[in-house]
DNA sequence: AACGTATGTTCTCCAGAGACGAACAAATAC
DNA sequence: GTATTTGTTCGTCTCTGGAGAACATACGTT
């Protein structure tokens, strides 16, 4: 049934539990190494010893209640998300964006096929959800996503498009023809929706960042409550100003 | 000559080298496999494995022109700075205290001794320095960093303060006497000045956040050229702005 | 106080993981 | 077309990193 994997590359264990540690630790913000063995099914003492290396090279942290991350990793995250032009050229007109619609902003790029959101901006009475920084979605379930997908190359769509749709509510579209269908449709009009696909009870409209010169960069949306967006609103009025603002980033990305 | 070190603690290899790839790819954005290779002085192969061993969590992605980071670290930061509640409670006063002095602002957490920038407001005309988001630097070169050690516990200051200190230009303070008259200056006058003592012709202000409850969280200033903050406008009136600002943090973040 | 149980830390020992270097393929430079 | 340089794979051997027991402290409970 299981594909013939080649499994060629040896992999580094050491590198695993550690990077396992670290995983743990952003999840139970502190803990101790029992605790740690525990949940890494290993021995204490390997526990300790990973935990040992990780605090000597600054990773890890000792706090009064056990080991938690250190601040080092928002210093890699920050040089991560550098390398991107899209960051700098977004955030100041996503800042405006929000203002001007209230609700959430993101921006997104994809990497490895899926999207990571890169920034984010908050309202006061926006809603949490996960889709903290950092967090990687799948591309068909969120309007960000599929703003990338209608607009990137032939070739790299059907390279991230290759295994199952998974569902996450029963809005989310798995259907590859429907998918291939309604990014004709974004294509059309220049922004997506995303009605529920991703989370019950909240809704999105993203528009791609799209550079002359280097293509689609990425994707910008605004998300709120289906209760607050709908009507004329959500299908007009947002549209366009996000529209706008995509065109900006866009001229800003290319030239810089 | 060296001093006796207990040298007690194994430390684990593996992990060393993993992150070391990590570091270098930070800071040389990209890199292949060969250049990693020689960069951190093992075979190619171990590099390899390492680099593919990466690549599988994913915290690096194949790009175009080699390795590099992924975004997957921008997560790692982000769950290290949820952590404290500083970062919450100062993000919106920072925006608006930039807003109204112009520059830049930033708010720093202490961390092993050292200080973290935890967040970074910039103005269009604001001075392109090292202070990146999760950089680190000696508490005794900044206005934040004095801030923090005029107002924390008198056993943590001693702890913080048991080796030399680091001369970065030659206005910085390296006399553990003389700094610690300054942090009096501090304490009595409730904000702190940085005159060109970590970068020759930048200045800031800063103010320790406090909470009533759990004493000092960390530290907020602004920072600019010498050639626009001097006079009234350096001396009298941005302190008065940072304080008011860091009050207010302070009790945001006490509630919280 | 005395006890039990949790923790973090240190120790020793052995298997096997991980480092090396050579050999290969594939891409690039010349 | 050859010559380098790249990424990748293959064996071989060594020394590292993992397990588990033993120790030291700190906590909670009666």
């Amino acid at each position: 049934m299981a594909p013939s994997e080649p499994r060629r590359t040896a992999t580094i264990g050491a590198t695993e539990t550690s990077f396992g540690i670290v995983e743990y630790l952003r999840d139970s913000v502190t803990a101790g190494v029992s605790d740690i063995a525990n949940e890494l099914g290993v021995s204490k003492s390997t526990a300790y010893n990973h935990v040992r290396t990780l605090v000597k090279l600054g990773y890890v942290a000792e706090t009064d209640d056990g080991y938690a991350l250190s601040l080092k990793f928002l210093n890699l995250g920050d040089h991560a998300r550098r390398r991107h032009a899209l960051y700098h050229a977004a955030k100041g007109e996503m800042d405006d964006l929000v203002d001007a619609i209230g609700e959430r902003g993101q921006v997104m790029i994809e990497e490895n096929g899926r999207g990571v959101y890169i920034y984010q901006v908050r309202t006061d009475h926006a809603v949490q959800t996960d889709s903290h920084i950092g967090n990687f979605v799948d591309l068909h379930t969120t309007a960000v996503g599929k703003s990338y997908l209608a607009f990137c190359e032939e070739e790299r769509r059907e390279a991230i498009l290759v295994g199952d749709l998974a569902a996450l509510t029963p809005e989310t579209i798995t259907d590859r023809d429907d998918l291939l269908e309604e990014l004709d449709r974004i294509r059309e009009q220049g922004h997506a929706f995303n009605d529920e696909e991703r989370i019950t009870g909240m809704r999105a409209v993203g528009a791609p960042i799209i550079s002359d010169r280097h293509g689609v960069l990425g994707a910008i949306s605004v998300s709120g409550p289906t209760t607050r967006m709908n009507g004329e609103w959500y299908r007009r009025e947002i549209p366009e100003k996000v529209k706008q603002a995509a065109r900006i980033i866009g001229i800003r990305g290319t030239y810089s």
